[in-house]
DNA sequence: CTGAAAGCGCTTACAG
DNA sequence: CTGAAAGCGCTTACAG
């Protein structure tokens, strides 16, 4: 390969003009800037990213830390994220933790962070101690997803008000015993979905004055598994409830599942909302609360890219709120016997 | 940040000897090494990679292609590659080329391979003919999952036989109308899972003496979805078929849905045999032939590993074979009317 | 076993 | 608008 030596030879400037016509700076005349372009398309230069890494301390990298690939929603988040820095120019670099919990099998490392990436993303896991301590050393500007970290730009819907949503759906179809399956808030002390799903459930029950039941709020794990076992508690209780809004659609998932095992039919003896508009949700008839994990992919590097490059343009308000939207399919109905 | 020659001052050594010391090379005193850790370790100095790599032509960073990130499969590939990339000291790069399919929205280019990755992996989707060209101009190492391209390595489950034992399951059931139910082998010259997984069925149908009706196999696409839509159509046939052997586990559940929806009893009415061991699975109580993608992005990595450090140790044998392994569930029995 | 020196291929003030 | 030169922070023969 040809290295920026050649191209300056060929186009007959210095190595110090070639750079910049190459980046498209200014003070490079027009006939110069057309000649190296084109001595640079005639020896298929590539610039050497670790060489202009070296000199310039840029990596044009950006870290991106997820606690699962598997999942709908953050495969949707690191779709979302990677085209929009690609458009910058930006590449991404996994940053593989083992998993989310406090059990992290692989923290993230001086030797993984330093020089490597100019930035980090941080998607809906909770980061340990030591490791925002590490970023806040290292100087790597980070924007996370879901999780409030202190001075650290965050994109998240309202959980509390998507919650909200999905709960009263229920209650205005006139559910009154509702019941609430999510995830343990007790986990992860900065990522608040759970509790903030939670808080919307319990604050729209009062709101209509429904009773909540804490046998019918369940705790689980995230995941259809979770949601199966949560399901099959519920309809084992001398009286189960006639609803459920599940913190995610893969719980919601699990919660059809039990329904469908123990006989019941759904809506008419269960009625199960979600969040999330799961690829599969319209496979199950699963009404819910859709978001949209790819625009909140692409949004979190918007901000990022308004850090590395300051006052580069209007910045993109971090504050903005993000939409979702309560779409009714088939898994939710008014209950066959009226309210007692 | 400390620099190498901050260390090289505290140790009282030159800059080639923390150098070596640091990495581990021989030529290096013991008293001296020691010296050099201690300095290295209360500097906390970390190694610039993008020094190292310019000075060394090394960047220890792997590219990893990949065509969804969604699909439990893809997301097995890239943990088990992620976990020993890490125990060997490499990072991954992640090479979001948009899709798979001919319509790739952005393939690999010079820009993003020259002077940032060691080497690639390719997780079982077709590159198209300029991408293949441009890895071998750039004298790129690459490894493949599932794709076979003359000179390269590559790891993969033996498709026709992993086929032959889910079809053989069904027939030794009794069953005799058996469809089968896969995905488009004209859409990937080099992919040949679909093709390998249709001749294992037909190889199979023809060992029991069975017709192959051409209205009981479907060409769909590898999704639920597209399981979904095959398994109506092959319920809507006059004779419809007693079983299905779905070339995934995610096609599998489409057929399960079909049928449900459609008002057949699994497994009375219809057996359904999938391939993958999908999450889910279980869930479904799917019969299916598992594969494990995790150990399969292992081994990937191993060979990988064998190319970039010839006669380092024993070579990982590329032709090993992959295991599969039929776990029988609640989708398949015998048929209830006997065989005609 | 150890060091001096060249070199990897850029970018970036600084001068002009 | 353009160039000479220093510098980014390592690794790698080469000598000793």
């Amino acid at each position: 390969m040809s290295t920026i030596h050649d191209v300056a030879q060929a186009a007959g400037v210095s190595t110090a003009t070639v750079s910049r016509a190459l980046r498209g700076l200014p003070r490079v005349s027009e006939p110069t800037r057309a000649r190296v372009l084109r001595a640079a398309a005639q020896l298929h230069y590539v610039v050497s990213p670790t060489a202009a890494s070296l000199a310039s301390g840029k990596t044009r990298v950006v870290g991106v830390v997820v606690p699962y690939l598997a999942r709908w929603y953050f495969a949707g988040l690191i779709r979302g994220a990677a085209t929009v820095l690609r458009e910058h120019g930006f590449h991404v670099l996994l940053l593989d933790v083992g998993s989310a919990g406090a059990t992290r099998s692989h923290p993230l490392d001086p030797q993984t962070l330093w020089k490597r990436v100019d930035a980090v993303l941080v998607l809906s896991l909770e980061l340990l101690a030591s490791e925002r301590e590490l970023l806040r050393d290292l100087g790597v500007p980070v924007v996370t997803v879901g999780v409030e970290v202190d001075g650290w730009d965050c994109v998240r819907i309202d959980d509390v008000s998507a919650a909200e949503t999905a709960t009263a759906h229920l209650a205005e179809l006139g559910h009154r015993r509702i019941a609430h399956v999510g995830g343990d808030e007790s986990l992860d002390v900065h990522v608040t979905t759970p509790a903030d799903r939670r808080a919307g459930y319990e604050r729209t029950m009062a709101r209509y004055s429904l009773d909540v039941d804490p046998r019918c709020v369940l705790v689980t794990d995230w995941t259809v598994h979770g949601g199966w076992r949560a399901g099959e508690r519920l309809l084992e209780l001398a009286t189960p409830p006639t609803a459920v809004f599940a913190a995610s659609d893969e719980i919601a998932m699990g919660v059809l599942f039990a329904a469908r095992r123990g006989g019941r039919r759904v809506p008419e003896d269960l009625s199960v909302v979600g969040i999330d508009d799961h690829e599969l949700a319209e496979f199950f008839g699963l009404s819910t609360v859709a978001q949209f994990p790819a625009l909140q992919g692409r949004m979190a590097v918007d901000i990022l890219m308004d850090v590395l490059n300051p006052g580069h343009r209007e910045p993109v308000a971090s504050n903005t709120p993000l939409p979702y939207e309560l779409i009714v399919r088939s898994s939710t109905a008014r209950p066959v016997r009226p309210a007692e």
